[in-house]
DNA sequence: GCCTAAACGAGACGGTACGTCGGGTCTTGAT
DNA sequence: ATCAAGACCCGACGTACCGTCTCGTTTAGGC
């Protein structure tokens, strides 16, 4: 019954190693987090590890870049853009908040070594901003906004606002927050550039 | 010959011990400083240094919080608001490009320990935001404001952007990053902000 | 193209596997001799060597006890007993010597399990007397020795002369040697026992 | 009450380690001993061993050479040179058989590095050969032997027989072996040489 | 000018984790 | 059916670092 692969890595142990990094990284964190524990729980031996991966921070960063998907679900359409926002921001939030010790586990990682901090930027695919841009438009349809917005320009403050709420202060992103940020700083924003241009 | 006080702590030893993390944090990032390391440049022993601080990452969130100065240069007044925040958002970014990897260091530091996470929150004083304010004010004076801005909340997102910038990114925080922030963000907040209410 | 035998073990890989084995054990040893090394020298693979062998000491014993002869040459009848012996045990000693490495590792396996040991010790069949024997009557005949000597309590004493030799004194059984063991303990022990009873 | 010494490495770590690496070669002999268990068994640290030796081999080897005595107890004195040389051989041969593992272990680790080998022949001290002169004087005096006998000579020949009884053969070195190598060889080569002379 | 007590450098120590290597088993695809 | 190729588990290896501890020395400050 055995599935494994001979003569390329075995994408079983492949994945049964990635989960037991995933649940150790979740319970105990970057640092506290050794490889001996990682391959005791995945039933795997270290070399197998140390076959695919250069390391423990190697082994996170594909983990988090790769294997883990931050998906965020679909757009919301609530009717108002301040309501859209807000049901954005949430669903990202709420998506990391589920992750908050992976994340913090992957900038642990990228802090370690600053090659592998550029692989994640590299690889950390372009995230999906249909979404936002979809809203965006919406709100133009609406009239609530006079002129386009480029939702990539958006999602950066968005970003920016998240981690710093994250790792600067370390507070969880919740309801108070996500308000604020709405009404202080995104929607502020999303008005005044569809006044000018949408860059 | 020698300065050191009996009885109590030698402050010289303690400013070679955080003279030389300061180096090592800067030549070779957090993770791959060693105790042993700081204490032979140090020409110290490792029991001095654990005398003092609880450990390696005590050690560096000492060193930023207390004794690196964050000095942000005094205000600048160029003539229009635009320009103050750009000279002072210049100040800010300077202060702290020389100081990128120790800042990285100080993030590892507080990533290891939740714990230090809050002492650093905690000692890291509120900074002097009366640049900021004083700023704001000449803009209201002149006429390009038409009412008070919080000049913490400007902060709270200026600290967003440049964070975001350093860790996420990885990209400096150079002039180019400067001009999109102040005219994509601070200025449009500022803006707005000053028109409704100035909380 | 292959001479190779289908559903049966396969001859020509087995002594591709001694051949590369004889090699790396003379070359490194016992200890720095990995199967890999063997596996990769000999185009085998490693099922292949634990499909005819339970593990490395089982192969290096196999490979010493059964595939290289110890071929000690004919008797050689230099017309005195002195010459003989001398002869006789230049042709042990020529033997060895050639392959003191391949010794060493066979000690080597014989220490690293008891079991072995015992098999060595079975298998290692009781060497070819009859030179020495043959050797032996012609001294009675030519009056040399008063009564028949048993060459295998003689061939006992010099195969403990040459272990100690080589292994714990580590040096090469050469002529100084031959001549001491010869001279000092194998003639006269040879004419005592011939003098009483030849058990 | 500490004992610990500072500066310099603590002696009582070093027998400590010692003692535990000696219980372990005599329970499970040489390869079956890791550095781990004498660590663990000794109270030590992995960095504590290595501090002090090169590695396992290293260990096992001055263990062995310098600090445990194989102390042949003095002459013994039966009036006879054939139950002196017995006596002697047994207490030889007692101190041996008690530490049989303890001399596999050494050859093991004799044959795992040449240069080690190497080391352990020039630090195996020269042994106390007084006793056997002494009985072989006695006998002179008594008339036995016609002349003198060198003893270290003869040790040699005492050291071939036991090596190839425990290396070769396997067998222990018990009073039937004895007994023989007495009457059949040593006895025989002492009165041979003390004809002569006692080179 | 001693005497006591604290702080110091030096560095050994117990631990824990690292990344590597070798032995022996097993599966797959090709011959 | 046997083979090479090589992934796999296991467990040992030797190294590095952490934080603790103990030495013997230096340096003040109180007598």
């Amino acid at each position: 019954m055995g599935t494994a692969n001979s003569r390329r890595l075995d994408p079983a142990r492949e994945q049964a190693i990635l989960d037991a990094t995933l649940e150790l990284l979740t319970e105990t964190g970057f640092d506290r987090m050794s490889v001996d524990q990682i391959a005791k729980r995945a039933g795997a031996s270290k070399a197998t590890i140390y076959r695919r991966w250069a390391g423990k921070a190697d082994l996170v960063v594909d983990l988090i870049c790769n294997r883990v998907e931050i998906d965020i679900p679909p757009a919301p359409d609530t009717g108002s853009l301040r309501g859209d926002l807000l049901a954005a921001l949430g669903a990202i939030c709420d998506a990391i908040g589920r992750r908050q010790q992976l994340i913090i586990g992957l900038v642990s990682a990228m802090l370690s070594s600053p090659e592998l901090a550029g692989a994640v930027r590299d690889h950390m695919p372009g995230r999906d901003l249909s979404g936002l841009a979809y809203l965006l438009g919406n709100a133009v349809e609406r009239g609530e906004l006079t002129g386009p917005v480029d939702p990539r320009a958006l999602f950066s403050v968005v970003e920016a606002l998240v981690w710093r709420r994250l790792i600067v202060l370390g507070e969880p992103v919740d309801d108070a927050f996500m308000a604020e940020a709405v009404d202080r700083v995104l929607l502020p924003l999303a008005k005044t550039w569809s006044g000018s241009m949408g860059t």
